[in-house]
RNA sequence: GCGCCCAUAGCUCAAUGGAUAGAGCACCGGCCUUCUAAGCCGGGGGUUGUGGGUUCGAAUCCCACUGGGCGCACCA
């Protein structure tokens, strides 16, 4: 039963140990609850390759001392071919090693699962909507975008893996305040482009790319909009346009948005309405002062919100509000909003929001990303849209490339405020993580081709004798590649994206370590000229391997290069 | 003034409440006549911001301080 292919090591142990213990509460009597399983993979070696304090936890309620516990669990303990007989260590965790034989099954599983491998159904029956980037087109992105891009796109990689159905979605305001002030900097723009000598608006968006913008109208349109004083017209081309580039830039970073969802959408469809009316109907609602207000504070917001002004017009909270519950309506299960970390203040009356209508808060999960400073030269620098100084995600893109731009963006968790230093980025050599990895990918390509040159290709592995792979190094990388769909969940579960990041570079440090140990000890090679049995299982060991570095490299957005 | 986030090696960052807090960069010393040295091995470097508390066990949870970031609208 622990043999099937999809069953990780983890699982196996997992299942073995419910049910030494439940065997073990009832030989001794005991009413106490099946506690939760826990199993983790020690730091030290020495406490095995997978461990638990499991009678740490339950000694409490039994009253008796953790090391007879674990004795009477392991004692209890059914026996698999997959570990060794675990060990009780000392205060009283139970340490599992893994079976000699279980090298070549965890191989074997990596390499029928193929791509597929770090997949699971996991959350199979859930949906989650990932709201990401959202920055209203008046400008071209940013850094600090680009960093909320990445990580947003790269939890939706790793919710996919896991088993949930994954939607990305782009939300813009085309309705505020801010559109109309672009709009009016592009008539501004456009009318000097023709020639006239008028000042620019104070608070209009004072980038080139308007100034561009607007001989760009002027040549497409020539003076034939010269008297048009509505910003409408200039609002729409201006939003256009710049939600144009911004794809670019997103489509360059390898992120594809399934929505691009406006706000006008909201109030054209009468959402806004519609979510306000469920509100009344359930009783959040109330008015005070003329204005209309949500019952927030009962939910943990520190106060009450207006959501319609005295002056009869809608607060930005309302079409949020309606945007959630649309949301939901749409069958999502779960939220998550990558947001700039300058938006924090806004989610308890977001969660008040959606609990007022009737959702757990935590279906709603926001992911703060924090502010990205740039250094370049030694040099701060401040970054504002509005004044048209920033640095943009095109130029990092052109000049640091997709693939270190991502991993860079994945090697910090989301709220850790980050200097983003070009040089240092620009350097391809040891600063930059990235090719650890991505050499440990390109080495793996690379042992193929050699094995290839000498005449001894790897044959698929299906009749290799896995039984060969003996050493201690080969066992731990088993076991490293073992964990992978569980860090998969793990990621998903939490909204983690470093977890994935992580897990792939000790993956790859265990595998330098390997292959440099052949440099010194030549029967430690893969390729071994004069042992083609030796070579099938080495090659058919790092054939999963590469797949495993692949398929992590993938979950990022990165790609796995053949060579550096 | 109130609230949220952060504080870990000189620097950039890790560490599902677990056993001796780990990597990378920088510094010192080793390893290329045969699978990629963008790599490997070893060394120095820490009172996990401070002080209490919770418990078998705390970088992790709670309280109070200190320092930094960000929010506190009938703005969007």
């Amino acid at each position: 039963m622990p043999d099937s292919l999809h069953q990780t090591i983890r699982e196996a142990i997992e299942d073995i140990l419910r049910a030494g213990v439940e065997q073990y509460l009832e030989s001794v009597g005991a009413q106490a609850e099946m506690p939760e399983i826990s199993l983790e993979v020690p730091r030290n070696a020495e406490h095995g390759d997978w461990a638990s304090s499991l009678p740490l936890r339950l000694c409490k309620g039994l009253k008796k001392n953790p090391f007879e516990v674990a004795e009477g669990i392991v004692a209890a303990m059914p026996a698999s071919s997959l570990i060794e007989p675990p060990q009780v260590a000392r205060p009283g965790f139970i340490n599992f090693r893994l079976a000699a034989g279980s090298v070549e099954h965890l191989i074997r599983r990596v390499l029928e699962l193929g791509e597929k491998y770090g997949q699971s159904d996991t959350f199979k029956n859930e949906r989650v909507l990932v709201e990401f980037v959202s920055a209203n087109p008046t400008g071209p992105l940013h850094i600090g975008h680009g960093r909320g891009a990445v990580i947003g796109d790269t939890l939706a990689r790793i919710f996919a893996a896991a088993g949930y159905g994954v939607s990305r979605e782009y939300y813009y305001n085309d309705a505020g305040v801010q559109m109309k002030t672009l709009g009016e900097s592009l008539r501004i723009r456009y009318l000097q482009a023709l020639g006239e000598d008028i000042p620019f608006l104070e608070n209009g968006y004072k980038g080139d790319y308007m100034v561009e913008l607007g001989e760009k109208l002027k040549a497409e349109r020539g003076d034939s909009m010269r008297g048009v004083t509505d910003t409408q017209p200039f609002t729409d081309y201006a939003a256009n346009f710049i939600i144009g580039l911004i794809n670019e830039d997103l489509e360059r970073l390898r992120i594809h948005f399934d929505t691009w969802f406006s706000e006008t959408t909201l109030h054209k469809e009468g959402k806004v309405k519609q979510a306000l009316d469920e509100l009344e109907s359930r009783g959040k609602l109330y008015e005070q002062d003329g204005a209309k207000w949500l019952a927030s504070a009962e939910y943990g917001d520190e106060k009450d919100r207006v959501v319609i002004k005295s002056d009869g017009n809608y607060t930005y909270l309302a079409p949020d509000i309606a945007y959630h519950a649309y949301k939901f309506e749409r069958g999502f299960t779960r939220l998550v909003n990558v947001l700039g970390a300058d938006h924090h203040g806004y989610i308890p009356r977001l969660k008040a929001a959606i609990q007022a209508l009737g959702h757990r808060p935590d279906q709603l999960d926001c992911v703060l990303v924090q502010m990205v400073a740039v250094e370049r030269a030694g040099e701060a620098m401040k970054l504002s849209t509005r004044a048209g100084d920033f640095i943009t995600l095109k130029e990092v893109l052109d000049e640091i490339g997709v693939d270190v731009t991502r991993f860079l963006f994945l090697t910090r968790t989301a709220d850790s405020q980050m200097v983003f230093d070009f040089e240092l980025a620009k350097d391809t050599s040891m600063d930059n993580p990235v090719y650890y990895v991505q050499y440990a990918h390109a080495r793996c390509c690379s042992l193929m081709r050699k094995a290839e040159e000498v005449g001894q290709a790897w044959e698929n592995g299906e009749g290799a004798d896995l039984g060969l792979l003996t050493a201690p190094e080969e066992k731990a990388l088993a076991h490293q590649m073992d964990r992978f769909p569980q860090i998969v969940i793990e990621a998903a579960r939490q909204a983690e994206p470093v977890l994935v990041t992580s897990y792939l570079r000790d993956l790859a440090t265990a595998f330098h370590g390997y292959f440099t140990a052949g440099n010194k000890d030549l029967s430690l090679r893969v390729v071994q000229e004069n042992n083609p049995a030796l070579t099938q299982a080495r090659l058919t060991l790092i054939a999963a391997l590469k797949q495993t570095f692949a398929n992590a490299l993938e979950l990022l957005g990165v790609t796995p290069l053949e060579r550096l």
